[in-house]
RNA sequence: GUGGCCUUAGCUCAAUCGGCAGAGCAUCGGAUUGUGGCUCCGAAGGUUACGGGUUCAAUCCCCGUAGGCCACCCCA
């Protein structure tokens, strides 16, 4: 067994995994392109108190998630923490920069690692990738609509056309205070069969107890309050507006009331995305919500702002169980091999002038004999060789067509055209099959 | 953070009652000198996750640690 290992709940995505991969973050950044979101990038760690404050000292994110680290030496006195998620340091950065300067709203993305201290679990890592968009600056529904039907779109594109949009109004300042009392005064009488947890919870953020799965209480959040029998005037009609935007959209989705969405900064709009008929923990496939308070909460213009975080392991995973093809690894398109196993400096000579030609190439550079070099081009999925022998003297090679079986001579300042010419061709067999 | 199940070669797994640790796949090499995917032969690969304990003897029984999985909690 080895001495060392990746630190538990992160992983290493070795090169037969990383094609999926790719193509996730081609089309997130391919959308985040067509949508108009700009990419940017933030710290992998930020001042503890952005998340703590930006989140919720109160959420399990940050009592209990929270990866804080800490420099070895030096006179810093700061708390540090690896980003849990990305809002809440892209809205740093939006604060620190001046961005409420920029044209409204700001539409950014995001793709990169996120971490929490959380115990690893099938989907659920310590380190995990997030794709996070975030439209800041715009109060009005339409917005709110075009970043939910924009997620729907990526797991559409991805292979995953069946996911659940699930929708709720979690309200506002003005409205929810009033809804936690209805909520409180409904489940103080019962109390005691509350769990430790839960109990906190009634006096803490009453709302978190609304998506409870625990069985003992189904029939109190059954009978629960409804939080849009709360709405203030002016969120119910945000969420009204929101919904008739999904629906012009053609966005399938229903309005779940125990969304809550475990941050603080929420308010109005909360959605998620679920995979369907996926059993438990890895069925979340990402959520968002909008968050009018938390631009002001880190030290801005009070401004509002609206986005999501799709996780990216779990789509890797629901592809993978769902059986979507996944692209093969890349091939060369041309390999050199040689009659003399010894002589890699000339296979080596020849596939480099087909690099500076443009050409995918690589040299076998292992010296063994031919036939092994040419069982190992076909093994990467090469489309032709190029065999270096005794004709070299002459000025020519061999050019092997390995798909064919083929092969024929060809003189040297001719080589880079004439793979252009035969791969091309390839190309073209290969992209209509598959 | 709580509870349960698990850990043998790179991968998937065997090993009878506690008695010399094995197979398939993958890797590398060979099958008369310059031609591949098939076939055949061979090699390499192990402190049985790690550390203790019981025993003449431990992959096997006991304890601890680490890691993985599952259920909670919660999220992505």
């Amino acid at each position: 067994m080895p001495v060392y290992r990746a630190p538990r709940g992160t992983r290493d995505l070795l090169p037969d995994e990383r094609p999926v991969w790719e193509r996730l973050e081609t089309l997130a950044r391919d959308l985040a392109r067509r949508y108009g979101y700009a990419s940017m990038e933030t710290p992998l760690f930020e001042q503890s108190d952005v998340f703590e404050r930006g989140i919720g000292a109160s959420t399990d994110v940050v009592e209990k998630e929270l990866f804080r680290v800490s420099p070895s030496r030096g006179e810093d006195t700061e708390r540090w923490a690896l980003r849990p998620e990305a809002t809440a340091g892209i809205v740093r950065a939006y604060v620190q920069h001046g961005l409420q300067t920029w044209p409204q709203p700001v539409r950014v993305s995001l793709l990169g690692p996120m971490f929490r201290y959380d115990r690893p679990q099938a989907g659920r890592f310590r380190q995990f990738w997030q794709w996070d968009i975030e439209a800041i600056g715009d109060p009005g529904p339409a917005v709110d609509a075009e970043i939910i039907e924009l997620g729907h779109r990526f797991y559409r594109e991805a292979g995953l056309p069946d996911v659940d949009v699930l929708v709720n109004s979690i309200g506002d300042p003005a409205c929810r205070p009033a809804y936690h009392d209805a909520v409180r005064a409904h489940f103080a009488p019962h109390a005691d069969r509350l769990a430790g947890v839960e109990r906190e919870r009634l006096a803490t953020n009453p709302l978190r107890l609304l998506d409870s799965k625990d069985p003992d209480i189904a029939d109190l959040i059954a009978t629960a309050p409804d939080i849009a029998d709360h709405l203030c005037a002016a969120c119910a009609d945000h969420f009204a507006a929101v919904r008739a935007h999904l629906t012009v959209l053609g966005v399938p989705h229903r309005r779940e009331r125990g969304l809550v969405r475990g941050l603080d900064y929420y308010t109005r709009t909360a959605f998620e995305y679920y995979l369907p008929g996926a059993e438990g923990q890895q069925s979340a496939l990402g959520g968002g919500g909008r968050y009018d308070g938390l631009v002001e909460l880190l030290g801005g213009k009070p401004t509002p702002g609206i986005g999501f975080a799709l996780g990216l392991d779990r789509v890797v995973l629901a592809l993978a169980d769902a059986g979507v093809a996944l692209p093969a690894p890349a091939h060369p398109a041309v390999v050199v091999v040689g009659a003399d196993p010894a002589d890699t400096a000339t296979r080596l000579r020849i596939a480099t002038e087909l690099r500076a030609a443009g050409l995918v190439a690589r040299a076998d550079l292992a010296t063994r004999k031919l036939g092994r070099q040419l069982e190992g081009a076909a093994r990467d999925g090469a489309h032709l060789a190029v065999i270096v022998g005794d004709e070299l003297d002459l000025g020519q090679v061999q050019v092997r067509d390995l798909p064919a079986g083929t092969q024929r001579l060809v003189n040297l300042p001719d080589l880079a055209r004439e793979l252009t010419r035969a791969h091309a061709g390839h190309r073209h067999g290969t992209d209509a099959a598959r």
